[in-house]
DNA sequence: AAATTGTCTATTGTCGACAATCGACAATAA
DNA sequence: TTATTGTCGATTGTCGACAATAGACAATTT
């Protein structure tokens, strides 16, 4: 791994319609135009272009022929789905990879849990979903199958823009933490139907909120 | 859906790159120069970066910053998770639309079974792949999870051209039937796990045998 | 000789301009 | 009124040219 990371402009823009996501600048289903992202960050739109086609490929975009990108405006169902997937494939890569996971792991994953519904109660969000990324990370971290991990990294990243959007209104603090304490918990039982059915109702749970959440704002929305 | 398919040189040049791929005219590995290919069109590169870019999200090409576009090389471990991974999303898929399959699908599916034993046992290759598409097709077509059917698609596209290029080498005319058998067996059974098992196994069996061929096959390269 | 440095070439990264296309609105006809 | 057609502006698709960079090879130093 290069120490420094070479960077084009075109990552620039990728980090900076991404960033307008999550801080709430730009809404799903607004169009993203080539030539205004350019004049605001002062470059042409070929590096605007290049970074647009990367976030469709990530999903964060949908691209209509001829007429141009789009925030990704994900309808409950897709929600749903892609919590779905994550669920099926995470619980699959910690099932498989439950017995790498030694008693120093364990307990810094019971950590994790404790510090995440400590920052809950402290209403501090950032460090919530910091703990939370970290706390997955480690759990989906000794995946051995590449092409599988690939693709949780992409599913991670598309739903992360939801998670930020919806998840105070999801869960109270205590919540929080138990919800994760229990994929621990099962982890150290070792026992594989529990640990890929315990992640898989972890998301398949928060998905069908954040789907009906979604619902009712873009209901709100269209009045 | 629209009748005609809006076509733009990007999808030309991602078509040209796919076949010449499959057809042998290029190898994994090598590099794909942009101004070289558009000349060979006769169009300017700006399209041949789209389609570049298109076929770096779908795996099919690895992209170096700075560089330029290569041939994508999988390792041996990577096929086997790539088929891994499909056996797992694919087994799934089926495994949770068991119920959807009506007396002529199952009638449906195992007469593509006997058409792919008989195209095998004639030698026609193009047409044991043909079959095969439409049997995997059917199966999953009815696949509820949206997120889970666009990442088996990105699958299937990438392992396409691995098994074009080794199955007559994996199995007899026999063996190709008697596999895709087993599966319309597992789903005529109903019973959820045997169909999971019988996916993820049969995917995981080629897995190995492509990985260890494309091995051999590099190890040969090599020398 | 081996390692380092400098130069050169091929290839990608970026640019601004032009062409093609889409969506919206107005004009027209039934 | 309602549906069809024509025009227009905005936006993407494509182009050729230039700048920046990586990799190879030669020159230099130890």
């Amino acid at each position: 791994m290069p120490a420094i990371k070479k960077t084009t402009y075109k990552d620039h823009v990728v980090e900076h319609v991404y960033q307008s996501l999550l801080d709430g600048r730009c809404h799903p289903g607004e169009q993203l135009k080539e030539g205004l992202i350019a004049a605001e960050l002062g470059i042409s739109r070929a590096p605007v272009r290049e970074a647009l086609k990367e976030l469709t490929a990530r999903g964060i975009v949908v691209y209509r022929p001829q007429v141009g990108c789009f925030l990704a405006q994900p309808s409950p169902q897709e929600i749903g789905d892609a919590y779905t997937a994550r669920g099926l494939i995470e619980g699959y890569a910690l099932m498989t990879t439950r017995h790498l996971f030694s008693s120093a792991d364990l307990s810094r994953l019971h950590l994790l849990v404790e510090e995440m519904g400590q920052a809950a109660q402290r209403g501090d969000r950032k460090e919530v979903v910091e703990v939370g990324d970290t706390f997955h990370t480690m759990l989906v971290g000794k995946a051995i199958n590449s092409q599988l991990a690939e693709y949780l990294e992409r599913l991670r990243l598309k739903l992360h823009v939801l998670f930020c959007r919806y998840w105070p209104e999801l869960y109270t603090p205590e919540e929080i933490a138990e919800r994760h304490r229990r994929i621990v918990v099962s982890l150290q039982s070792g026992d594989a139907r529990l640990i890929e059915e315990t992640v898989r109702s972890h998301y398949s749970e928060s998905g069908g909120k954040i789907a009906v959440l979604a619902l009712t704002v873009r209901e709100r929305h269209a009045a």
